[in-house]
DNA sequence: CTCGATTGTCTAGCAACGCTAGAATGAGGG
DNA sequence: CCCTCATTCTAGCGTTGCTAGACAATCGAG
C-alpha cells in the first residue's frame, strides 16, 4: 500500500508546516496575530484542515511549546560544558535561558506563558518539557546546601529567570540592566567564596 | 449650579462602579469572562456607556490595576512592622506578596501581566505603582550588599516572586510547596548568619 | 472500465468579541 | 410649554474560534 504510505507522508509534512508556519507568525506578529484564518491561508488551505490535525488553537501553541522546550534544553545543555558546575557554569546557563526567550519571544511564551493544554509537574509531563527541566537541574545540583532539596532549589532559581524575562519583556523593569540583575542573582544562588 | 454638581457625582460613582464590577467578574470568572457586554449588562446600562468612561477595555484593566497596586502597597506595609528591617520582616513581606497574589489573581494580573497600557519604570509611573515599589524596596534595603545596588536588588527579589506566582498559578510549578520555595528564597536573599 | 462508497476538502455560517455611527430619549433653561 | 442639547440606546461592522453540511476526488469491487 505504497498509496496509503504517501498520504500518511504528506499528512505528517502538512502537520509540521502547520507548526512552522505558527510559529514564524507567533515570532513574527505575536500570537494575538496567529489566528485560525490567518494560519489557513498561509499554508493554503481552509480553516477546517487546521482542525483535522489539532484540536484547535491551544494544542497548535502546544506543539510550538513542544518543539521550544526541546530547542531550549538543547541550547542549555550546548551553553554549559559537559560536567561543568562552577559559579560560571550557572552564569552561563542563566545567560542562555534569557537568551533563548529574547530571541524566541513567542516560543517563550507559547513555553511558559500560554495556555497550551500540556501537563506540567504531573507524570504525564512530555518529554522535552523535562529535558528543560534536566538541562537547569544539572549545573546547579552542585550549588545546593545540605538543608536545601534540589527539585525546590531549581525551581525557585528557575521562576527568578522566568520573572526577570517576563517582567521585563512586558515592560515592567526596564530593558537595561538585564545582565546586572542576572549576576546579582547568579550571586545569591551561587555565592562566590 | 446643582445639577451639574449632581450629574459629575452620578458620573464619578458609575465611574467607580464600572470598575468594582469589572474586578468582581474578573476575580470570579477570569479576565477572558470580562466583556464589554457583560460588563455593560451587570452595570445595567449598555456598551457605548463603557467607551464614555474608558478608552477601552485596556484603560479598564488599567483602572483595576491602579486600586488593586494600591491595595498591595497597602497589604505590603501592613506586613511588616514599621522600621522593621530583619530577616523576618523580608520573609512576611514575601508571604504577604504570594497571599494578595493568591487572593486576588484577577487583579494580581492586571497590574503585572496584562497589558494595562500604564507606564512602568517610567517618569510617568503612577503613584499606586511607585508605592507598591516602595513597599518593597523599604524592607530590603538593608540586605543589599556594598557591591550591589539596591534597586537591581529589589527588582531581582521582586523577579523572583512574581516568577513563583505566575509559574505556580499557569500550573508550572506544583502548588504545594509554595512555602518552602519563598523560604528558599528569602535564605538566598537575606542569608541567615 | 464503470460505478457506488469512502476520504478528503471547502463553502458558508454560528455565536461571541471590541468598538462605533447615528437614532431616540429625556431633562434644563428660556 | 417647548425647544435644545447632552445622554443613552439600538443596531451594526469587522473580527475571532470553531463546525455542519455540501461537494469533489479517489479507491476497491464487479
Amino acid at each position: 500500500m505504497s498509496t496509503q504510505e504517501r498520504k500518511e507522508r504528506e499528512r505528517a509534512d502538512r502537520h509540521r508546516l502547520i507548526v512552522a508556519t505558527a510559529r514564524e507568525l507567533a515570532e513574527a506578529q505575536g500570537w494575538d496575530a496567529v489566528t485560525t484564518r490567518r494560519l489557513a491561508e498561509r499554508i493554503e488551505y481552509s480553516q477546517p484542515v487546521l482542525y483535522s490535525h489539532f484540536r484547535g488553537k491551544r494544542e497548535i501553541i502546544g506543539a510550538v511549546a513542544l518543539e521550544g522546550a526541546a530547542e531550549l534544553a538543547g541550547a542549555l545543555r550546548a551553553a554549559v560544558p559537559a560536567g561543568s558546575d562552577g559559579r560560571e557554569a550557572v552564569a552561563a546557563l542563566a545567560r542562555a535561558y534569557t537568551d533563548f526567550a529574547a530571541r524566541n519571544p513567542a516560543v517563550y511564551d507559547a513555553v511558559f506563558s500560554l495556555d497550551n493544554g500540556l501537563p506540567y509537574a504531573d507524570e504525564a509531563t512530555p518529554a522535552p518539557l523535562r529535558a528543560a527541566f534536566r538541562a537547569l537541574l544539572d549545573p546547579l545540583a552542585a550549588h545546593v546546601r545540605p538543608d536545601e532539596e534540589p527539585g525546590l532549589y531549581v525551581e525557585t532559581f528557575w521562576a527568578a529567570l522566568h520573572g526577570l524575562v517576563t517582567l521585563t519583556r512586558a515592560g515592567r523593569l526596564p530593558g537595561d540592566r538585564v545582565a546586572d540583575r542576572l549576576t546579582l542573582l547568579v550571586d545569591r544562588f551561587v555565592p562566590r567564596r
